[in-house]
DNA sequence: TTGAAAGCGGTACCAA
DNA sequence: TTGGTACCGCTTTCAA
């Protein structure tokens, strides 16, 4: 159906492989050709099958994302900015949705590198090491983003989550609260930096942590909601409520930020609420939420410039020197936590 | 550097099309050679090549997406139902975002073309039908999603817009208000539909349609809190205030509520509203916001069994006729109408 | 400046 | 039950 060089050349009387160096702008062939040949090019609409491109010279300009909820902001974000950027490039972006799940995860990459992708980025739900071993032998680039792993020497676009932790909850004592909690997410970095962070705050300003104060629950990103109400609800009922939370994200927040107003406590003059992540309607919320920002637009930005980058040399040399961008966070102080 | 077909032949002293007839699970093959083949191929960790396979079956095995928006939480959504159904049968998902550009669609379309995707899905954001015309001519199977073309016999799932008009104004009459705004998206088949299903709730309970009370935004699915800011801005400085305001979606919505609340009204006493989409977030708004909702989780679902289902018949068979799913909205109350 | 031949990694068809 | 051969659409190399 679709038209061929083969179709091409015939027409034209040429061979095919002068129809394909017209294609790609090889020098060596006659204007006049040329021209002709780009005529016949339009008239027929012609695409080249990019996979028989990709079979012959070994690229398929298909870079592979993985990342845990596609219907999370930040992560909506990361493959927007992703997407802009590639296009320009030509490539194309097979998105892959794991769900939280690090089975599926595998599964997941193991049908992009069936593609054959040029370079993978992954947000990944693996509790291990190993996957990312493997993509190391068989020589297939890498970019995690987000999280990342102790002791794995890779490409990694992120933002520093002790950091987080640090503006989050120090922002919480220099408003005057004593009593600072922190919901937590599932033990992945992010998670846990973020709680390093938070913990950094507190003993810096002398403030000791209560274990009764720290909730670390399994979906963070998942269903952020339900976990942050529950976790908030429980520590109302302590004998010494909390005046201050710090929540691995934003969706954590907002659930707590219900438990707190239903049990008839004011945000923030009772309990003052940070989260994180900085979503877009964060503005709009029952009282609006100061949040971390997590830069998610520079992520895709970043993360976009650092595979490309790791496409354009040979691959022994890109394997050699892992790069790590590490982003600043941004407190962004709302009614929340102004008091 | 990935193992092949003909690596395993080599080893085991094998033809190539016995260790591709073992790959498709062929029936005539010995259970001895097979068991064989098939723990070379854990050994190897052989996966096979997918665009040679594309090349010759003339499958890809990959579903394009063209969005207008991938921050937007229904298309989110969308992607994420689509791609939950068509992993498990072994499809990709390619993904393009338009950015609501007519131009960039166009060309995010082409390239996905010359990846010869198996099957397109589309939310458009086209002005006319010529492309669609043109996929047809090129025998390339097509659902569109969430927008449809007045004239265009095409697949579509989507939800009745005229009916989510019809329940989100017609709720604004039931609970008693009087003058009922609208504020709509940009000119295309769901903004549309909803204006019309403003109309006919207004006109069939004898309300007059003021014009004054009826804005219809360049940005609906784009910038939407922003638009909704400024449409409910300029409604309040009239003589006449309205209210009540059925909008286009959730994000112009929570801009409008924004406007009302920042001139010292009330919501929902002073001016009820509702949104549409019933986006996740809608119970942690300001005032909890009443919405119409899409069915988004369902679009997916339904959009992955359409499209697979035009992969299985023979592609004439399936060119013929067109299916149409329309989806029921529901209304979801909230606080933001409750009076 | 143009083109013939080989081959990328698979699958289909038919013969052994 | 197994395998030889051709070929999918394109690029690469080298010769004309």
């Amino acid at each position: 159906m679709a038209a061929r060089l083969k179709d091409i050349a015939r027409d034209l009387n040429l061979s095919v492989v002068t129809i394909s160096k017209v294609l790609r702008d090889h020098p060596d062939i006659s204007q006049e050709t040329r021209d002709r040949v780009l005529k016949r090019m339009k008239e027929l609409n012609y695409r080249p099958n990019l996979a028989a491109r990709a079979l012959v010279t070994g690229r398929s300009f298909i870079v592979g994302l993985v990342v845990p909820d596609l219907v999370h902001p930040f992560f909506g974000q990361v493959a927007k900015g992703l997407s802009n950027v590639l296009r320009k490039q030509g490539y194309s972006l097979v998105l892959s949705s794991s769900e939280d799940d690090p089975e599926l995860e595998q599964q997941e990459l193991d049908q992009l590198l069936a593609r054959r992708v040029d370079v993978l980025v992954v947000a990944s739900t693996q509790n291990s090491v190993e996957t990312f071993r493997r993509l190391e032998e068989q020589r297939v680039p890498y970019v995690l983003i987000d999280r990342k792993f102790e002791g794995l020497a890779a490409n990694f676009v992120g933002v520093d989550d002790a950091a987080v932790g640090l503006l989050g909850a120090g922002h919480l004592i220099a408003v005057g609260c004593k009593r600072i909690a922190h919901i937590g997410g599932p033990m992945v970095s992010t998670a846990l930096g973020r709680l390093e962070g938070y913990r950094r705050a507190l003993t810096g300003h002398g403030i000791g942590v209560e274990s009764a104060y720290v909730s670390m629950r399994e979906h963070g990103d998942d269903a952020g909601e339900e976990s942050g109400y529950k976790a908030m609800h429980a520590m109302l009922q302590l004998p010494v409520r909390p005046d201050g939370v710090f929540c691995y994200n934003d969706p954590t927040a907002m659930g707590a930020m219900k438990a707190v107003l239903e049990a008839g406590l004011r945000v923030p003059e009772d309990v003052a609420m940070v989260g994180c992540g900085n979503v877009a309607y964060a503005d709009y919320l029952r009282v609006p939420l100061t949040s971390v920002d997590q830069q998610s637009a520079a992520i895709g930005d970043r993360t976009a410039q650092l595979a490309l980058g790791l496409l354009a040399r040979p691959k022994a040399e890109a394997a050699a020197k892992a790069k790590t961008v590490l982003l600043e966070p941004q407190l962004v102080v709302r009614a929340s936590s102004r008091r």
